[in-house]
DNA sequence: TGTACATCAGTGAACGCGCGTTCACTGATGTAC
DNA sequence: TGTACATCAGTGAACGCGCGTTCACTGATGTAC
């Protein structure tokens, strides 16, 4: 009844390493970042100890919950960017947003994780630095467009050299050559981009802001004419 | 030796009050928003049930905290602004940025207290209102002399009715007056400067941006000239 | 096709730790007469 | 100025809880001959 007895086990294993994250992250709402891994098995009706057959402690637990939700944000936003016509760069930009925020709302307690206070004590390894760019490469490509078609400008700008450099860097580091100047304004709107997302969630804006996705949008199309895109 | 008795008691209570909430902000850097009442009383060289003369529970000395970050960043803010000229908007904007953000560099696990992700299980009791909201009183009326110095102009703007009404009730719920436009502009520079903090505090430009200093200044000047403070 | 052995998942008890909070108590400091 | 009493700070033991991690073990599933 199983077609190769040899990944049948595998199988299972694979499975129950999902039953397990997926419980753990269920938990990161109550708990936080303070992630229990004995509350998790629980959940799963085994005891604790049965998880160390599938990760070496809880760090790396928590590790792979770190990765899996910014793989999870960078998948999201690259498919929803992907069927916006290539052309129109202000829709790109905003779906981009969109995508984002909605990630973030759907999933509080992961964006906490990823973009929220850092979890005391823990040293977040270099597997993550991969995952983690992905939304941000979309914003790249977008801009790299930009420029291609003619519609982004590089207005001249009074740019310290120090900060120069370090933009040159970031650009280099993916691979792409946006002129620094945009760069500065297209770095600005991600900053308030996720300036947004952070107030919202942690309830910097309670008792001011009712509609959040009006005054979003708003924000973040004014971005867009700001980097450049309203073309 | 004592001038007034009746206060002796009253003084040294206050003292040992000032004390348990040193202790305590000290752990906030190892322990995170997590704090442990315990951990603050063993550095005074006290027992912990000792505290529960001083605070009714744990929640409460968080509370404590959490208001007296407010508070500080509040005074810092307010006490920079005030020393500017007047008439130099963009000075007194920038002094602004600079301030929150040099408060927020020296007490980082403040700052995660109050800005970054909620702790889980905590609810902030309305005392904290009032003092969270004094940096952006700071702002506010930066935008209300520049209004009334006819430096800002209000630039037609397609606002939706909702965030219109959003924008209108904040304005009024600091008893000012700034026009919705204005104001709108205001809020995106509010929110880039914090995202910018968060971003560099919670470590998300590491390894990309090095002089941060120069980074952030830039940043937050082309912030000015958005709010049109560049006068 | 059947047997012998190796691999692996999961158990349950235990270690040693830290936590918030309660409670009856000891002494010292202040107050009233 | 001195005594009697009330107030208050701080102690130390205890309660009941949860945590991450280790370890020897049982049994089931897979593999090799």
């Amino acid at each position: 009844m199983i077609e190769k007895t040899g990944s049948l086990r595998a199988r299972v294993r694979a499975e129950m390493i999902e039953d397990i994250k997926t419980a753990a992250r269920r938990h990161l709402a109550t708990e936080g970042a303070n992630l229990s891994l004995r509350a998790g098995a629980r959940d799963l009706g085994m005891v604790s100890s049965a998880v160390y057959r599938y990760f070496p402690s809880r760090d790396e637990l928590l590790t792979a919950l770190i990765i899996e939700a910014y793989d999870s944000l960078g998948a999201a936003v690259e498919r929803a960017e992907a069927v916006v016509t290539r052309t129109d760069l202000k829709l790109r930009w905003l779906v981009t947003c969109r995508t984002i925020r909605a990630w973030s709302l759907e999933r509080p307690h992961e964006y906490a994780l990823t973009y929220g206070s850092p979890v005391p004590g823990y040293k977040a390894p270099n597997d993550t630095i991969a995952p983690a760019s992905r939304p941000l490469l979309v914003l790249m490509s977008i801009l790299e467009d930009g420029i291609e078609r003619g519609v982004l400008r590089t207005e001249p700008r009074r740019i310290p050299a120090a900060t120069r450099a370090d933009l040159v860097k970031v650009s280099a580091s993916v691979g792409s050559s946006v002129p620094v100047e945009v760069l500065a304004r297209g770095m600005s709107a991600w900053t308030e981009l996720f300036g947004n997302i952070s107030f919202e969630l942690f309830g910097r804006l309670q008792n001011t802001i009712d509609d959040f996705d009006a005054y979003f949008d708003l924000q973040m199309r004014a971005c867009a004419k700001r980097i450049g895109l309203s073309g």
